[in-house]
DNA sequence: CTCTGTGCAAAGGATTTGCACTACG
DNA sequence: CGTAGTGCAAATCCTTTGCACAGAG
């Protein structure tokens, strides 16, 4: 976890970017808060350790993890967008679609020979992944039908 | 492309949500759209071949869309979300980091594997998945160095 | 006929500028 | 020291309500 905030920090620094108080702080409260929360989200939990430091900073470093591929924006269709740090350029998740909860996981295997292919079927130079699979999790399979209606 | 078509209107109809003229154009206009646009464009494209259909319901049928897993936002870190359609459930594309070029392709023999692990391991009911592949694609590999800054 | 779906306009939020100030390297 | 980064507040843009009307079943 440590380990993680290094990472994303010693990309900064290779990319020639400064590595500033704010952006260490946003990068370790990231990590803290399991690499996935909305924009406003991290802004509180910032403004916890390091009052002093501004909603639009969140939102500037937040851009700029994307651009670095470090992190990605994910929609839910409601609200704020919510940020997950991208792990060596990988992540995973489940989203329940009756709650929205998400699960983490990290299970890599099947997902490199799936880029290999791609690499080569269309000469692009995959550098990471996002994979989402919805359904729904154990509470939601015993508690509800498919049928709630919108 | 005809049949895609159907397919939304069908399982609207086998929920239970009557079939309107105006979703029918916007499930006509987002196929025919390549299945990946913004709200915006997409009330744009649907007023070019119904001009009485209004923003909202475009919004609306957006959203009930997500709801029924027919499609699902994506957020690109910059303005608006675009929504791309999930046939079958799945949705597969390349996102060049570059460019934003958006390169869709349609091959899910491994995820069909990591749905099955999945499904076992986290008693999670998959219903579908989005892959998301992030790098370069073939033109930016040509003109850019990796480095360009934000 | 009844209830779901629609359209409009106004409200509500989230995100983005512009610009003077701060501090990293 | 110079430039990249920051903070604030105002502006912008996307998206969501509230409510009366229209149309599907």
């Amino acid at each position: 976890m440590k380990n993680q905030v290094k990472y994303l920090t010693d990309v900064l620094e290779a990319k020639g970017y400064r590595l500033t108080i704010a952006r260490q702080v946003i990068a370790e409260t990231l990590v803290d808060s399991g690499s996935h929360c909305s924009a406003d989200e991290l802004v509180d939990l910032v403004h916890k350790s390091a009052p002093g430091i501004g909603r639009m900073t969140v939102y500037r470093t937040l851009e700029l993890f994307c651009h670095l591929g470090l992190a990605r924006p994910i929609y839910q269709g409601t609200g704020a967008a919510h940020y997950v740090l991208m792990e060596r350029g990988h992540h995973h998740h489940l989203v329940c679609s009756a709650c929205g909860r998400f699960i983490e996981f990290d299970d890599c295997v099947l997902e490199k020979i799936t880029e290999e292919l791609i690499s080569e079927r269309f000469n692009f130079a995959v550098e990471g992944h996002l994979l989402e699979l919805f359904g729904r999790c154990q509470q939601c399979q015993e508690q509800y039908n498919s049928s709630e209606r919108l």
